[in-house]
DNA sequence: AAAATACTTTACGTTTACGTAAACTTTATC
DNA sequence: GATAAAGTTTACGTAAACGTAAAGTATTTT
């Protein structure tokens, strides 16, 4: 599927643009599994997969904890236990719930900058139309207007 | 606008499901700004809308910092200077990216649960298969099968 | 008036997610 | 073979967002 089979610390680490540090304690954690050469890590393309899921996870106000469980949860689920897959539904589930609320939430967020960035204009065109007047009054050269 | 003009801490904390500490702590942060009868805070309809921000900023993974630096340029570009008033668009765009990143991310996040959710019931329709074999061999009753 | 309830400040404690420095080893480069 | 580059462990430090007493005040209820 991927290009490369295995990746170092370092490649990891500069295409995500974290840290070292971080893709370290995310091991630390138990989110990412390295094998090693020496005392060398050495990633997977799993690892990689993993990797991009944290951030994003990140981006979307999850835990490490939370990620982590998931996690942990597939990879038993994987194993195909009867209660195993039913959990695995209800947390699916419950994440889908969240991720609604989220939505929401942009949603309702969207709307309310719309309206800010309308006073903002206004208030904008308000002060134009007073430097015009300004300008007539003193008898100079209008300037033109420019809004993006 | 609002039913009521004033609320007590606690009267917000518990609309908002917070603890009182954290009410407070908001205040402190410069979150919010509610007036005092002796020393009692007394927080208006406009505080409690910035409550309520400030928590669906949470949700949406804003620290309150980000959001403190959201209302302040709010308050500020209220008072109309030209400069504050392009620096408010400019952060309302950003703010835009940032929540269209966030969109992004939900819909591939959707997206993989709906392969990870397919797969779960068809490994679970596999095992209710196998039991149907097994109860057929044994000559026992088929039970019904229950799937939501 | 006594007791319960709601509020306050002060201040130390806790978790999460790393940052940063020190001291060391292994691998690559000149 | 020296030196730089990349890797390692250990460990203390930190910012954010509160939790959790402790100890006191003010108000309300019985």
């Amino acid at each position: 599927m991927d290009i490369k089979k295995t990746y170092s610390i370092s490649e990891l680490a500069k295409e995500f643009d974290v840290t070292t540090r971080s893709v370290r304690f995310y091991e630390d954690q138990g989110l990412l599994h390295p094998t090693r050469r020496g005392q060398t890590r050495i990633f997977s393309s799993k690892d990689r997969v993993r990797l991009k899921l944290i951030l994003r996870g990140k981006r979307m106000g999850f835990s490490l904890a939370e990620t982590k469980e998931l996690f942990d949860l597939w990879d038993e689920t994987l194993s195909g236990n009867e209660k195993q897959l039913l959990l695995m539904l209800d947390t699916l589930a419950r994440k889908r719930a969240q991720l609604e609320q989220q939505k929401n939430d942009i949603a309702q967020a969207e709307m309310e900058m719309d309206t800010a960035e309308a006073r903002c204009r206004e208030a904008l065109a308000d002060l134009q139309k007073k430097k015009l007047q300004q300008k007539r009054a003193t008898n100079e050269e209008p300037e033109v207007i420019e809004q993006k």
